[in-house]
DNA sequence: TTAGTTCAAGTCATTTACACCTTTACTCGA
DNA sequence: TCGAGTAAAGGTGTAAATGACTTGAACTAA
């Protein structure tokens, strides 16, 4: 073997963007607050270094877990950052991955002294490129809910098309109309009607709904490192 | 600063996809036959490790040119591949990019013992999980050809309508009407019309066209590290 | 019982997409 | 020089999708 390890020209590093819905309609992201040199104190996006044994999409997944304790349902790659320039000092590649979870998942997170949740249109200004970063996310966020499915990573196992509709509206930030949502949710195949309804509102009880799991709800295509554990197909 | 210096846990590598059209309707790519172990004398895509002073999308023109000689109008960056597995002995990341190149650039390229263009249709086993990239490049172009304009990327300065029409009809193998096509492309803003034909042939002559530049025609969102030098806007 | 609210379903006009047809303009060979 | 061949350019009709709006049903709270 004549292959020489050459020294390494930068760290390699993976980050995530993470949303969920708080009190279904406005977008909020956890963020970490830096506990070491560069910018210590400012906060900055979940993530740290590869490891030796795991995946790109592992890596995510568990560097989410251990300072978040989050698991998110629906897990993709988004981009990978490399300016020589993004970090003082020593040259960082990030891989940043975006996640999805649910309002009732993003309660359990630790929050505290060095967690907390943000709303994604008041950030403050974050280490290294970490603003442009969530800016990119969200547009790819916003895009890719008007030709796949992904609202249903928002939600829980049973849901209204009110509550589906609000996710929309929420990430689109426009009203829809009701009854045409409704028609063009059935028209595709992604959910389906269960026998059962919601009551408790006082209004006629709307009927609740599930995903269709047999349907490919994220459109990436043959992607071979598919996501996290609990990725969304 | 307290910052240690890890050990690398990968080295990181940048590799790219160079689409083609030769003889105007079959996708054709280059690959470079690798000098060394492992899969020494295999087929396998252009690029090598990421330099010191050059960001991503830098890494991908310069290996790019270096190996085959050609300086794409189209860079775009695909995805990172980090599975654990994916080289023997090293670990290696790659961050893959995908170009396009116009079929006269194509002819100027080298060619060779060790480059060779082939037909994406029919490519022999490559070596890591090239096979695997090329393929879900494809599929990234199929798809982004649906609802950008990156076909005008495969043509030169100045084509017919007809022209434009036969670069679709090759990337998504199948025919499309003459006359539907040209009333979708003229909708759009996407190219604008010369005084200028094509004459020569046993027939009408076509009217050329050029592409709009101030219509941006990748659609890849707010993205800080935009392409390469030439890259398409 | 009644008012208020939302779900659920339907109507209608407009726009868009698509298949097919006709005319126009040019080149080339007889 | 004339006719045949070819593709551009433009037009028409039908089906599907979309958006604004309306109606009725079901339930809660007062």
């Amino acid at each position: 073997m004549n292959t020489t390890i050459a020294t390494p020209v930068a760290q390699l590093a993976v980050s995530t963007v993470i949303f969920s819905l708080r009190a279904g309609s406005t977008l909020w992201l956890p963020l970490v607050r830096r506990i070491r040199e560069p910018f210590e104190g400012q906060w900055a996006l979940p993530g740290g270094p590869l490891g030796a044994n795991e995946s790109l999409a592992d890596s995510a997944a568990r560097t989410l877990q251990q300072t978040t304790g989050l698991t998110p349902r629906y897990l993709e790659q988004l981009y990978a950052f490399g300016t020589v320039d993004r970090s003082p000092s020593q040259r960082v590649v990030s891989v940043v991955y975006w996640a999805l979870v649910r309002p009732d998942e993003a309660e359990q997170a630790t929050e505290g002294e060095n967690v907390r949740w943000f709303s994604a249109d008041e950030l403050p200004e974050l280490a290294f490129d970490h603003n442009t970063i969530v800016e990119y996310a969200l547009w790819r966020l916003r895009n890719k809910m008007e030709y796949s499915r992904i609202a249903h990573a928002f939600l829980g196992e049973r849901f209204t098309l009110a509550q589906l509709r609000e996710v929309y509206e929420a990430v689109l930030r426009r009203p829809l109309d009701p009854a045409n949502f409704r028609r063009q949710i059935e028209a595709g195949q992604s959910i389906v009607a269960t026998d059962e309804y919601l009551a408790g509102g006082r209004h006629r009880p709307p009927r609740l709904y599930r995903t269709n799991e047999s349907i490919d709800l994220a459109e990436n295509g043959p992607l071979p490192e598919q996501g996290a554990p609990h990725a969304l197909r």
